[in-house]
DNA sequence: GGATAAACTTCCGCCTCATGGAAGTATTCG
DNA sequence: CGAATACTTCCATGAGGCGGAAGTTTATCC
């Protein structure tokens, strides 16, 4: 009988303006989540079933989202044009791109650039190999600054007030090894300041550890740059080395301000 | 005095939604505006300065603009980390990446991956080198699809009926070279089929040409690679061998069918 | 550095346009 | 082929957007 318990559903006070509701649909697609019908929106929304009709319909004759002959929603060419002109595309994007294949190429492992959004690690770019360690994320997305590579990289070159800010957040272990105590935590970031790279073992995922360089222009990270491998492949020595070359060649391509 | 002429000022008959208005907020941001201010917003859109403020404002609370420190609007990561679920991302993109770059290292030219977008070709990625042609559209812009070579590959993938379609719009020409006789671009097309590979001297800038060839799946042609030269290093026989290795290996990347 | 201009932000009463339940239609599944 | 599910349309109501104007901050100029 299910019974009517919508009363304390969701909506805490926000009534929501049309805007507001449209970015909230459009929100929905994130990893895993690239392709919805109109009923699996309106539950992760927990909007009324004509409002997201009306609003969806909307967002497809501006080619924000398209509809599909299997009546499923997907991100629209327009949106994605739009995204395109987003800051992150502006050098560092593309000038590293040729850069990171050369890195791909010659390690044969999964290569990542990323850089800090909203306390996370933004996954800018990312090139998965076939016989490398299997996705864990698709580029876009967003893991945490602590288990990644890449992410103690741009933590540890925040000031130490945002650096404690970040500690003082209850921190996500995905893994039995992550590091998730305050006191460990300053120390590897100690650690990842002095020797300019960053080594994770397992803290993100079990079987796999990574190594990060930063990306630096003016004096200031940037971006950062890492591969993730198979924790029997991870030669640090050498993966450094790889890095530091790709990144120099990276900053080279930044030019000097902008 | 200026007068009160407003009346029969731009606005046809649409008052616009609030959700359309944002959406045309953020399409401008296009091709060479990636930072605009309020007011240019304003007068771009033609909507009231107040009303710009009110929805920019929105939209950055929701991360789909962000505004910097030289009060100046851009796109936001949340909206580029959505735009990162379009299909277009889907596996293309990701298993095309390395082999461009591949590309990009053998050839020292522009490369280009684009697909059919509403009747134009839609750049999905593009790696500029600095030794090679300059710059005329960055990742995320449309262009002409008789003027440039993955646009006649894509085009001449289509049904006649749908050519036909196309050659039935006005043709925009760039440059003098541009094909623009309906004539001459269905014999230019119906070669592109034969030959397998499109070239264009000239067609779209002066000093340029390009060589491109279709990336197939289950049959049809879902994108276009090809690059960019300079006219007088244009040597469309290995241009061709690279890029259609370049292509096979791509779509080996794809799967089968999904 | 002070004055003027431009760009931006806030305010509020009017009135339009979004709202969402319900009824109707298409699609899928057994 | 019928039942269940997914989607689309409709409409009276009132919440929320509207934009001119006044106020504030930032940029420009001499």
């Amino acid at each position: 009988m299910r019974a009517t318990m919508r009363v304390t559903e969701e909506r805490p006070a926000t009534p929501g303006t049309l805007l507001e509701r449209g970015m909230e649909i459009l929100g929905c697609f994130d990893a895993g989540h690239t392709a919805l019908t109109l009923t699996q929106i309106a539950q992760l929304t927990g909007l009324p079933l004509s409002t997201c009709h009306r609003i969806t319909t909307t967002l497809c004759n501006g080619g924000f989202l398209s509809r599909g002959s299997d009546r499923r929603f997907r991100v629209g060419t327009r949106l994605w044009t739009i995204a395109q002109q987003a800051p992150l595309n502006d050098r560092l994007r593309e000038s590293a791109l040729p850069t990171l294949a050369r890195l791909y190429e010659e390690t044969g492992e999964n290569v990542t650039l990323a850089v800090l959004d909203r306390g996370q690690a933004l996954y800018v770019d990312r090139l998965v190999g076939e016989r490398s360690v299997p996705t864990v994320i698709r580029g876009g997305g967003h893991l945490p600054l602590h288990t990644t590579g890449v992410g103690k990289v741009l933590l540890a070159a925040q000031t130490d007030a945002a650096i404690e800010a970040y500690l003082s957040h209850p921190l996500p272990r995905p893994t039995l090894r992550s590091i998730t105590d305050p006191d460990a935590l300053r120390r590897d970031l100690a650690e990842v300041r002095e020797r300019g790279y960053a080594i994770t073992r397992q803290e993100m995922s079990a079987g796999s550890g990574s190594v990060a360089v930063p990306i630096l222009r003016g004096g200031t990270c940037v971006a950062a740059v890492g591969v993730v491998v198979h924790m029997a492949r991870l030669d640090v020595g050498r993966l450094v080395a790889t890095l530091n070359q790709a990144a120099r060649v990276i900053e080279a391509g930044l030019g000097d301000e902008g």
